[in-house]
DNA sequence: GCTAGGCTTCAAGTCGACTTGAAGGTCAAG
DNA sequence: CTTGACCTTCAAGTCGACTTGAAGCCTAGC
């Protein structure tokens, strides 16, 4: 299997996989003799976690101090990492469910009262503060990007 | 409240504040006759919320659909818009908690290969394929970013 | 042997999400 | 009434995650 049937399965270009390479975050079973880049299957699981994991947020340089762990002090780190963002996570549903909540309450009451005079502002929208901390950011992933 | 306590209340920089503002994320209660932007408390939520958004990977763009302004329209018109936005609202937390259990599969999946086996290589840890289809992102937000 | 396609490296371009800088107006304190 | 900390707009720069292009090597089919 060379990259550009790897592209083709992962669905990733070839160039983002040269791309991950240069990071560190995968690499060929082997170079044949014209050069040219062998994969095993493990590739393609490599790949999907990558980009599973790109999609919650996780960026290649967070990715690479996971598999560059070749010091097994990082792994409980790791586990502490994902486990906050799956706390994130939650906190993030919940405060999402209670302001789906107040919209619907906003809707219903607007509606019962049809005739009521003034209108609710349908863009005050907001979150409450959360247990968890912010993080500075830079760049961000989409979920529904554009397509192809 | 003008932006610069609004940028100390939130631990976002002014500039970025401003920058939401041209993506109709937030916009100032109203801005006083020197030309100074001024904000309600209510601000203080809306980026609260959008910034947690973020660090769960999406988009401004994306965004920007959540709070797409209905200025100047009927009652019928904000009727629909509420029940549009409340069927959004579902759906957000819907692909909310999608992206939820996919971060718990990438949690279980490094466990799993950890306890599998004393001294697991790190580059050999793969994914399983998910029921959910990948979709392409571009750019990516840092789970731990570099400190100021 | 020629052509099409796939592979190589390296450099430069693109896009989202900002930050930084320039040039200037506003405001409270001394 | 000046100083310094704010604020304004607009343009350009930066950074991560790529993509695209250039220049060239490898391989299969005609």
């Amino acid at each position: 299997m060379n990259i550009g049937d790897l592209a083709s399965v992962t669905g990733v270009a070839a160039s983002a996989i040269r791309y991950y390479e240069q990071f560190g975050l995968l690499r060929p079973a082997r170079r044949g003799d014209n050069g040219y880049r062998t994969y095993s299957t493990e590739a393609v699981g490599r790949i999907r976690l990558i980009k599973l994991a790109q999609s919650v947020g996780f960026s290649l340089e967070t990715m690479q101090s996971w598999f560059a762990s070749a010091d097994g002090v990082s792994k409980d780190e790791l586990l502490r990492n994902l486990d906050t963002r799956l706390a994130e996570m939650d906190a993030l549903i919940a405060s999402m469910k209670k302001q789906r909540n107040e919209l619907r309450t906003i809707r219903d009451t607007f509606r019962t009262s049809w005739e009521a005079g003034e209108c609710v502002d349908p863009l005050t929208i907001t979150c409450q503060p959360s247990a968890s901390a912010h993080r500075q950011t830079r760049g961000t992933a989409k979920l529904s990007p554009k397509p192809r």
